[in-house]
RNA sequence: GUCUCCGUCGUCUAGAGGCCUAGGACAUCGGGUUUUCAUCCCGGCAACACGGGUUCGACUCCCGUCGGAGAUGCCA
């Protein structure tokens, strides 16, 4: 039992938050990374929470994300059931041998309605004192049908420490630590109590988590240690944030933008850049290379590389190695994936997407701002003869005129408007009156696009807009100038 | 409030006492290539939170301060 076992244990909310997913990956890129195994398990202990096809979205993002089971409710195992509410008799069994071994209490307080100066054994323990309880009167009460759920029963002298392969050495004053509710009253265990019968039955080797239950990992070990069990080794992970208009820090969530694996895919990030860009939200590693395949992370991981400090998720940085994954696609997958997000079936574009699409492949940052990218092609923009200006390419609003001028019935004598052929008078223009080919290739450009910053060159531009179109646009551009 | 953790460029990070006049990447600024936009190439700006120690020597070790985050649920 040598072997390396870690596992993702989602609750079933509906969707995939980027910090649950890295989470994932870490454990997964650890099991991978040393031979060992990876299982899923879902945690829908909460009944209030609990969410339709959830479970699905489970699967398919990580499907998606590359990150496969070994073990699971899909996949089967020899540890299930994987999903916690077919195990809910465990629970109750356990907590009940707990109870008699001293480690846990029935509570029959009523729900914390946090009434404040009471005098509670600990911090948000049970506020009455029904640890005290005799067996007696515990046994009178249950009878009775009083409602009651189990607590832990956590000393209040002395300190717990433990040691977190990330973290290093933690000591926690036993005082601080309240008396945990293990089994609630419908029966059901709470994260706190199912998570660590689960790891010790389903002989979890490594358990790796977000740092936010670092100050509860205490209440867990005296768990194990009641029960007589082994220990897992700890990797808690930092936290990833995000900042808020206001430029506050805090813990991602929804506020912050799109924080679901869904959320982030329909914008139009693969799934390959933010599996990239997460392994490095906290990893390093210790190397200057960025970008990183799936399997090339797990040959790369090490645990050293964790980091303890939390970190902002930065959009930014995102959109650049999304762009680095689109530059790497195949051209044929980038026409396929990005057409959905162009919006062009049906339209007049649609014959020129395969050609639009080429332009746009190294020009895109995410697949969904290409909609405004080529918006231009649909609708030429009202323009200002302004953006006729332009220093590098010597031009302005008098060279574009004489540019058009002489151009336009050149134009207008085209059989085909391929891309040399325009290139073709732009070049023969610049020769004849030596000027930079810039200057008639900005004016034509203007005058097609109606936008200074476009994708595609003017006669990439002229190529799609096809004859018709472009002398319209080009006419249209030196009525302005006039 | 209490407890825990964290603190290197704006952001992600490298750095495990001398290799650091602190390296890389994103962003940003400037330049070059390109038929214009982009790609691509080159360069600039930019950080060891602060104060005490320890040491011949501290970004690296210790203490304190300040700052940030997390926990404190019949949520996970």
């Amino acid at each position: 039992m040598s072997c390396v076992r870690t596992r993702f244990a989602p609750s079933p909310t509906g969707f995939m938050h980027v910090g649950n997913l890295r989470t994932a990956l870490y454990a997964w890129l650890l099991a991978r990374s040393q031979n060992g195994r990876f299982i899923l398990r879902i945690e829908d202990t909460d009944r209030a929470r609990y969410v339709d096809n959830a479970v699905e979205v489970i699967y398919a993002t990580l499907e998606r994300a590359g990150l496969d089971h070994d073990e699971g409710p899909d996949a089967g195992g020899d540890f299930g059931p994987y999903v916690q509410s077919e195990r809910k008799e465990l629970y109750g069994k356990y907590a009940k041998e707990l109870v008699a071994r001293g480690g846990a209490y029935y509570c029959f307080c009523e729900k914390h309605e946090d009434s404040g100066e009471e005098e509670t054994p600990h911090a948000g323990g049970c506020p009455g004192h029904c640890g005290e309880l005799s067996a007696a009167e515990v046994e009178k009460k249950i009878a009775s049908g009083a409602p009651w759920v189990i607590r832990q029963r956590v000393p209040r002298d002395g300190a717990t420490t433990f040691t977190d392969c990330v973290y290093g050495e933690i000591t926690i004053e036993n005082k601080v630590l309240d008396d945990q509710i293990l089994l609630k009253s419908d029966g059901m265990p709470t994260y706190n109590f199912a998570n660590v019968i689960d790891d010790h039955l389903m002989q979890i080797t490594h358990v790796v988590r977000g740092s936010e239950y670092l100050s509860s990992t205490p209440k867990y070990n005296m768990l194990y240690r009641a029960f007589g069990w082994e220990i897992p080794q700890y990797v808690h992970l930092p936290l990833i944030m995000g900042r808020d208009a206001e430029g506050n820090i805090s813990k991602l969530s929804k506020r912050h933008g799109s924080v679901s694996f869904e959320n982030l895919v329909a914008e139009g990030y693969l799934p390959e850049a933010i599996v990239n860009y997460i392994a490095l939200l906290g990893w390093s590693p210790k190397s200057d290379r960025e970008l990183f395949t799936l399997t090339e992370l797990a040959e790369a991981f090490q645990l050293t590389g964790l980091n303890k400090s939390s970190a902002v998720f930065d959009y930014g940085k995102l959109r650049w190695m999304n762009s680095e994954y689109i530059k790497a696609l195949a051209p044929e997958k980038f026409i396929e994936m990005a057409r959905p997000f162009a919006d062009v079936a049906g339209t007049p574009l649609e014959s020129a997407w395969d050609k639009i699409a080429a332009l746009l492949q190294s020009r895109t940052e995410i697949l969904s701002e290409i909609p405004e990218k080529i918006a231009f092609l649909r609708a030429l923009p009202d323009y200002g003869i302004e953006l006729f200006d332009n220093k590098k390419s010597k031009c302005n609003a008098e060279t574009a005129k004489a540019v058009l001028t002489e151009t336009i019935p050149q134009f207008a004598a085209l059989s085909e408007f391929t891309l040399e052929a325009v290139n073709g008078i732009a070049a023969t223009y610049a020769q004849k009156h030596e000027v930079k080919l810039g200057q008639p290739m900005w004016a034509i450009r203007i005058a097609l696009a109606g936008q200074t910053v476009t994708p595609g060159g003017a006669g990439d531009i002229a190529g799609i807009l096809g004859k018709e179109e472009s002398l319209r646009r080009l006419d249209l551009a030196l009525k302005k100038l006039n």
